[in-house]
DNA sequence: TCCTGTGAAATCTTTCACAGCT
DNA sequence: AGCTGTGAAAGATTTCACAGGA
């Protein structure tokens, strides 16, 4: 049984990848698969794809496979993806409607509930969701208990919007804006810097 | 000397978030800084930030600490971000806008020189860079000398366009479809799954 | 004394090899 | 025979400890 082993970092990330690759699949009309051909789609090692659910418990049966419906929704219960996470979005430009519209997140269960945003031209009904003015966050991370938020403002506005989501009541963050938050230590954050992405692959260029 | 032993990639990672940083301290007028008070405002050890710098040269003064000016000058060019790199990015929506849009790739050395999308209504100027109809790709990459391709279409465009921009002579992509890539060992390839971003905070919010 | 640079130790992650179920 | 699950080996990365320059 996949106990107490402390779970790396790069395996949890490896899992979201294994659901999306299940969920192609499951549209392929597949219903079982091995570790080997399910490796083999995402070039990794048979071995490590194994060992990543191993750390969680035997989802496989020997000398078959993995049935994928099963696989599925172990996953999704291992990275709490079996339940809707409310989430709200603050700094409504271009990034900020890039990912409210996108269909991948409410298909992970994860449903952007709100937007705010200063600007007035901003603050209006998109049908997917409202955005508001951002005096409106206090009242609307309490009403609709929203645990994620999403940072997509300027950095010089970053660091006290992340402080007033803490304070009503956000416990995950995942944060745009090109700066590290100062944040106490029970807050999860996840950084994205888009141009720290690039920049590792100018270093890659320049030796061809 | 850092000479031919393998740097882990971890550390080409940290060290755009450390260009970073010494843009910060710069505009705070700082000159010199010690490893110790630069590893504590990225909250990481001094240890690991002299380290990554040792894979490369020596870089600091005893008994002092590094020069910001002449640090940053060594990260640019180990990041081969010492020279202007031109981009292109496929799929003019609203990530497309978000990036091409964005200053923090320009500072850095990267060139967004054109858009592409098949949608007529999105073919125009917009100012900073001019977005083309596909059937210009070929063209205006070749032209451009362009070695940077940005993905930002559907999943189900995303590996005709990655065949094509290679085809035309990009080198390396940036691809934001939620897919892996099938594509030769040669092209360098990030991809940026933002839905496997939040997947994994979720994880950790189950045990609060 | 203060701080860097780096070999060596400790830790973490991946790969391997094979026992054991179908 | 085919394939999973996992302890152990190999490999990679991070942390430590201290030599040596300012």
């Amino acid at each position: 049984m996949g106990n107490k082993k402390k779970v790396p970092d790069q395996t949890l990330i490896r899992l979201s990848y294994y659901l999306r690759a299940i969920n192609y699949f499951l549209d392929e009309k597949k219903e079982i698969i091995s570790s080997k051909d399910f490796a083999k789609f995402l070039r990794i090692s048979p071995h490590q794809l194994r060992k990543d659910l191993s750390y969680f418990g035997q989802f496989g049966r020997k000398g078959v496979g993995y049935s994928l419906v099963f696989l599925k929704n172990q996953i999704q219960t291992i990275l709490g993806l079996d339940r809707t996470w409310k989430a709200c979005i603050v700094g409504f430009g271009n990034l900020a409607k890039a990912i409210s519209f996108y269909k991948g997140f409410r298909e992970q269960g994860i449903d952007i509930k709100a937007g705010f945003d200063i600007d007035k031209k901003r603050q209006k009904d998109y049908g997917i969701l409202k955005v508001f003015p951002l005096k409106k966050m206090s009242t609307i991370i309490k009403q609709e208990n929203i645990k994620i938020g999403i940072i997509t403002v300027p950095k010089e506005e970053a660091q006290k919007i992340a402080e007033r989501l803490i304070l009503y009541g956000v416990k995950a963050i995942l944060n745009f804006a090109p700066l590290k938050l100062n944040l106490p230590g029970e807050v999860i954050i996840k950084d994205v810097d888009l141009s720290c992405q690039l920049a590792c692959l100018t270093h890659y260029l320049k030796n061809i």
